[in-house]
DNA sequence: AAGATACTTGACTATTTTAGTCAGGTTTAT
DNA sequence: ATAAACCTGACTAAAATAGTCAAGTATCTT
């Protein structure tokens, strides 16, 4: 059970723009280059938070992100859902009402899942960007 | 971030395992019908629960397996341990104590990914077989 | 107007992980 | 003896991940 580097660095990435975000956009250069993430990359992951609105796009010289929202508007979960990182934890597809895996019955730890997909998204749902940045605010970079 | 097929297979074949571990040992093959397992890949999950002294394996022809601990006394950390189902949040190594990816202080978003992780773990920590068992006493097969 | 910077998009690909399969055993109850 | 069931290690196909690459477009600065 892993996070995927896409959440993290998307993650990661926000805090950064978080800190930096004054008045100027921060350059996806600048990211790239703080936090040690490919800039390509970078962009893939970008252009994802751009559709769901969590930040805006300053296009030309001196151009680069902001964040479209509050840090404290902004929770994991609407980063994770961003990305498409998603809590999966089991097989069983929820359509089929009646069962799992065709059988007529849930599966024997069907609930024990669903519990702990409940568990991690609300972690999720708790915190937010602004959490992030007061937690690193003494810090040196 | 998901769960692998083998935790969730671990944990889905104890709890049957612990249902109808009466007198007589169960076989992986009874496991692997009901359950829809691989008998193969519930060879390769029993060996390593076994190893872990979680399972106790009867040879020879009547053979299969019996729980080696009481149910209240298997937790979902003990199963996911013995079969290498970890929860990777970060991809700093732990030993480099002095920072991350080389760096000399922790990465902005350290702290929240080793909650995370702790987050899981209770979750994993608090659940033993008997919950599940319980959990599941009153439905049919 | 030119050039540089930086966003934008989509296609492509190498690597790794997962989820098994397969083959050939060994042990033991009947 | 033989069949049921455990035991082990090597192998592999498919999927997911983590990028790279290429070819743009927009806008600021000079």
């Amino acid at each position: 059970m892993k996070l995927t580097s896409k959440g993290r660095y998307a993650v990661m990435a926000l805090v950064d723009l978080a800190r930096f975000n004054n008045i100027n956009p921060v350059s996806l250069r600048d990211i790239s280059l703080r936090q040690g993430i490919s800039l390509d990359y970078l962009e893939q992951i970008f252009s994802k938070l751009r559709k769901k609105e969590i930040v805006q796009s300053v296009r030309g010289t001196q151009g680069g992100y902001i964040l479209n929202k509050k840090t404290k508007e902004i929770k994991l979960t609407n980063i994770f859902d961003a990305v498409d990182e998603k809590v999966k934890t089991v097989q069983c597809k929820k359509e089929s009402k009646k069962g799992c895996n065709g059988k007529l019955t849930k599966c024997l730890t069907h609930n024990l899942w669903d519990e702990l997909e409940n568990h991690i998204n609300n972690f999720f749902e708790q915190k937010t960007l602004e959490d992030l940045v007061k937690d690193n605010s003494e810090k040196r970079i």
